[in-house]
Parts: structure tokens; sequence; C-alpha cells
DNA sequence: CATGAAAGCGCC
DNA sequence: AAAGGGCGCTTTCATG
């Protein structure tokens, strides 16, 4: 290994000319923590040429790095790296420079497996094994957290082997990705790391104050229920028919198996009458899904299982509304409750979530820590989320992204005329279902439309109709005969679509995002084996619709962070969910950043639509809002 | 006590 | 016997 340690000025050798002379520069960083905002910058390792540069940071000083980060970035060369957005998030934090030209080995290694891989671990390490069958030591990378004081020789080496490999990994993905036909996916989610790595740092802002306002009314409404709940029970079921409190803990399952230990079993034995009942009530956890099926069961609601379809199902009880109310509530206490606050960052005050770019399959993101893309659409939860004093929030979303998708692929006259003419889609479908005009459509009719244009994204069977949508069963078969007559040309491309998938074991988006599916070859019987294929394919006609937005937003994204004329402080995404994005604008260019951001969505949409138009609603306020 | 699966549910 | 796609988080419960 050609490795030169650069702990001075005078150390720093044929750096320069190494760099020019190079193509490409393998990069990693050492910190001693992952948090942006807080950590001490240890290491910065750059590979050129099979030469090997490792910067000890704190020696050199931070200007000296922000120059040598200049000199990578007016060089343009292409950066390779290991889950970048990291290595991007530490430089732009210690020396504000955005490096754009990179290749991510993570992000590469996830693109080849999609649909593969999801088991599949794709360190860095694993990489280097697989790839080299080389062993990296993961003990030595341990070592730089929470470090201080001088790094030993093997710190320094090992870092410096964190680089040795990453462009010849890069060659090999590469190839296989351009194999693939994924080019354009390869330059799309390359170019969106350094988009990624600005909105995670720059974060959002919370109000605790406002929070915490539905933190406190559900506690209420939790009270009031549970109390309710607890009474009814009390009171409808019939305890006396018990011999002693072990009947009971039996019945009702209210003690985990390890938790009745001989000496408690002696005690409920002698347990009777009012005594059993007692137990009972301070035993019973009305969050226990097993538990409360039982309890469900005696009261004489014969439900199989406790989750919300189901339950619905016997609306007619009045237990059930007051038991779906109280898990309403308790969700806002347990997920978007106080514990929540403590997603602050305590250095910057704001949340800074973490985006996944290929968290889906599909080819959408994810995001976690915390998730912001499942943040309750209730208006008293996203009020919270504040623009900075002198800056409002643009939230905007696209309007009905899929079918109008559906429709460009599938090339069905019905909805592209519908979308031309303005005529609501789901109004039109409920206008086959009942063999009526568009004019004559009743609200409940519209609803069970809009049903069917679901199912028909999602692949839902009858069954899954009548199951989920709560449709009669005699009616389902008929509804989806009726959606397959009136678009008869986006049911045909959906059935050739989906044999294709069989036949090649993987989808393609309208950029060329592939999903690939395995043959299980082994099959228990023809009908698991019939099952496992209807499966791909919904997952693969769900991967070109839901994927194909996928791809749509990430494009509007990428244009929006890099052609944006005002200059990210005054025009920052702040949040993206799936087919929305949340911007804060500087209120002197509210009106011209609205029209920008609009038409970057609009035109990355047009890319795909054909004669369909593109649409997305705006909204303005202080807070992210779809009001 | 730690870990992982399953159930349930928040969002698009 | 199963039964619409894509996620992440919390709790319960079993297991080691």
């Amino acid at each position: 290994m050609d490795f030169h340690l650069v702990d001075s000025l005078s150390s720093i050798g044929n750096f320069v000319k190494v760099l020019q002379e190079c193509e490409v520069v393998g990069l990693d960083v050492e910190t001693d923590k992952l948090d942006p905002f807080t950590h001490t910058w240890l290491l910065l390792q750059l590979e050129m040429n099979g030469s090997i540069y490792v910067f000890d940071v704190r020696k050199i000083g931070i200007p000296n790095i922000t120059y040598i980060i200049q000199l990578l970035k007016d060089t343009n060369k292409l950066i390779i790296g290991h889950n970048l957005k990291f290595d991007f998030k530490i430089i732009y934090h210690n020396t504000k420079e955005i490096l754009t030209n990179c290749f991510d080995t993570m992000l590469a290694e996830t693109m080849i497996y999609n649909g593969l891989n999801k088991n599949y671990y794709c360190s860095l390490e694993t990489l280097v094994k697989n790839y080299f069958d080389v062993d990296l030591d993961k003990e030595i990378r341990k070592t730089f957290f929470n470090f201080t004081g001088e790094l030993t020789n093997q710190q320094l080496y090992y870092a410096a082997e964190d680089v040795q490999y990453l462009s010849r990994i890069k060659d090999i993905q590469l190839k296989k990705l351009i194999e693939q036909k994924q080019e354009k996916v390869v330059e799309l989610e390359m170019s969106l790391v350094p988009v990624f790595m600005h909105i995670e740092y720059t974060g959002i802002y919370l109000n605790k104050e406002d929070w915490l306002k539905n933190k406190d009314f559900a506690e209420k409404q939790i009270v009031i229920t549970k109390d309710k709940l607890m009474q009814y029970i009390l009171n409808n079921i019939k305890f006396d028919q018990y011999e002693n409190a072990i009947a009971v803990v039996e019945r009702f399952k209210i003690l985990q198996k390890n938790k009745l230990t001989k000496s408690l079993k002696l005690i409920l034995e002698t347990l009777r009458g009012e005594f059993i009942k007692g137990y009972f009530e301070g035993q019973f956890n009305l969050d226990s899904p097993i538990q409360l099926k039982v309890v469900l069961n005696e009261l004489g609601i014969p439900v199989e299982d406790t989750n919300e379809k189901t339950l619905l199902k016997y609306q007619k009880h009045e237990i059930i509304s007051t038991i779906l109310e109280y898990r309403g509530y308790t969700k806002q206490i347990t997920t978007y409750g106080e514990k929540f606050l403590d997603h602050i960052n305590p250095a910057t005050g704001m949340i800074h979530t973490q985006y996944n770019q290929l968290g889906a399959a599909s080819g959408r993101l994810s995001s976690d820590s915390p998730n912001l893309q499942n943040q309750p659409a209730k208006q008293s939860f996203r009020q919270c989320y504040q623009a900075r004093p002198g800056y409002k929030i643009l939230t905007i979303d696209y309007s009905q992204a899929e079918l109008r998708l559906a429709g460009a692929v599938s090339k069905e006259p019905e909805f592209i005329n519908s979308f031309l003419n303005g005529i609501d889609l789901h109004t039109k479908t409920a206008s086959f279902l009942f063999d009526k005009d568009v004019s004559q459509v009743s609200h409940s009719e519209r609803a069970r439309g809009k049903s069917l244009n679901f199912a028909t994204l999602y692949g839902s069977s009858a069954y899954g109709l009548t199951y989920n949508f709560g449709i009669p069963t005699d009616d389902a078969e008929k509804y989806l005969q009726k959606f397959s007559n009136g678009y008869k040309v986006l049911s045909n491309f959906k059935e050739g679509f989906e044999n294709k998938i069989w036949e090649n074991k993987f989808t393609t988006t309208v950029i060329g995002r592939k999903r690939y599916f395995e043959d299980k070859r082994v099959y228990k019987d023809a009908y698991e084996r019939d099952r496992y294929i209807a499966k791909i394919k919904r997952e693969g006609f769900n991967h070109l619709i839901q994927g194909g937005i996928g791809d749509t937003i990430k494009i509007a994204m990428k244009n929006i962070f890099y052609e944006n004329p005002f200059g990210h402080d005054n025009l920052i995404i702040l949040l993206q969910t799936h087919d929305e994005l949340c911007v804060e604008i500087q209120e002197d260019i509210l009106d011209a950043g609205k029209e920008f951001v609009l038409n970057k969505m609009l035109d990355a949409e047009r890319l795909f639509l054909g004669e369909i138009p593109a649409k997305a609603d705006c909204f303005i306020n202080l807070f992210w809002t779809k009001e």
C-alpha cells in the first residue's frame, strides 16, 4: 500500500500532483461520533490511483482541510465512497462545502440486487469480502468511537484500508449496472446524495408546546375511554362462572407463562367470587391483542383478531368504537407523544430525520429516526412543524399521481380523456360500476369507484375487496368485471405486463429502475406456486406505478436542489412524503419560489405522462399543511 | 436482561 | 387456505 500520513503541511508531499493526475478519488472520514453536530473529525482518507493519503484533521486544522476539499470540488473528480451521505455531512458541517460528483458503493449494491437483498447486508466489509475475498477488520473501526489522544499506526492503517478498494468496487458495480441498463437510475441516485445530505442536515423545527397539547388531550381521552371499556367488560362478563382465579388466568391469558409461579398459583386457587373480578381488573391489559380477543369473544363478539378492519365488521357493538377510539389516543401517546421530542437534536433544536433513498424496493424513500413520512395527517400535529421566522412553508403534492401514470403507461383512452377533460377518475370508474352518467354518480358511489381504482393499482382480488372495503362479496366480482370492461386497454396492458414479470423475474420503471424477483423453484403444491406468482405480479405492477412516482419526485428534488436560483438559504426542501414536498421559502421570494418548485415538480411529471396533464396542489402557510 | 417475532397502526 | 402495494415504530410475548 502506497500510504502517506499527512499530519503537517510539510508532509503533504506530491498530493496535489497525484490528485490532478487521477480520474477518481476514494473518500472516507473517521469521526469520534456519528452526530454531525457534535463530533470531532479525526481523519480524512483519500485514495487516488493506488496512493492513499490519510489526513490527520486535528493536526492539519479545518482551514487546511477546507482547502483540500475545495481542491476536490474544483477539480471535479468523481468521489467514490460507501454511504457518502455521512461523509458529505461531516465535510459540510466543517467546511460548508457540498461535494456533488459522486458514486456511492452502498447505494450501487442496493440497486444491483434490488428486491433480492432485503436481508443482504450492504456493509463495506461484506462488499470487500464478496468482491475480493479480503477480510476488513471491523473491530478497529469501533476504536474511533469517543476517541481522544494520539492515533495508533494500526488505526491509521485500517483507516487507509477503508478507501483502498472503493474504486475497484465501483468498476465492478458500474459494469453490472450498465448490463442491467440502469444508467439513468445510477445517475439520478448518485446526484441525490448531496440533496438528502442537505435536507437531513438542515432539519425541521417542531414546536414543543403545540405538540404536547395533543398529548395532554389524548391522555384525558385515554382515561375516559379506558374507564368506559373496563366498566363495560366487568359488567358484562360473568366472572362467577369460573371456579377460581386460575381458570380466569387461563381463559383470558392475563399472565405470561413464566409469571405464573407455584406460590402465585396457590394464592390464585383460593380466590373466589368478587376477588376474581378484582384480580382480573388489576391484571387485564387492554393493549394486549391476545387478551382483548378473548374478552371480545366472551362478550359475544366472535372476532378472529383485533385489528381495526376486523373490529369494524362488528361496529354494531357499542364497545367497538370505544376500543378504536382508545387505540387512536394510545398511538398519539406512544408514538407521537412526549418521547417523540427526544428526536429534537439538542445542538440545533431541530429534528433531523434520516432518509434512506433506496429504502423501499419500489424505489420510494423511507425515513427513520424519526419517521417523518408517517406523521399524523391531522392539522393539530402537522401545524407543529413550523417555518423559521421570515420564512413560509410551501406544501405541494402531486394530484392523483399514480392514476395519471397508470393511464400514461397503459395509454388507456378513458383515463387520458378524463384527465384531459377534468373529469374526476373516481367518479368515472363509478359511472362504469353503476352504469350511469358521471353527472349522476352519488357521493357513496364515487367512494366505491375510488376503492376500485386503488384495488387495481394494488392488484386486489374480489375477496380482498370484500375484506378491505366491506364491499358485498357478490358485488366485488361484478365490480372488477365492470372495471375491466370499462378500461379495456388498461386491463390488457396490466395483464401483459404481469405475464412478463414472471417470464423475466424483474420489472422496470419509467427510468429503468429494476426490481428483481426470485423464483423459489420449490413449492409445496401448485396452489402455493400460483399464490407466489400472483404475489410477484402484484408487487411488480406496483413497482411500475409506485416506483415511477418515486422516480418522478426524485427527479423533481434533484432539479430543485441543483437549479435553485435563490440559494439554499432562501429556498430549501424540508420533507418528502412520497408524493409531496415541504419546502421552506424566504418570504421576499415566496411567489417566485413557489412557481419555481411547482414548475420543477410538473416538469418532472411531464416526462412520463404523455398527453395526460401534470398536476400538483400548492398550500402556503407558516407550517406544514395540506389544507 | 436481551433479542426477535408478531400484532397493530401511523402515513402515502 | 388465502385474501391490495410500500414503509417504520411501539407494544406484547416468548425464548434463551
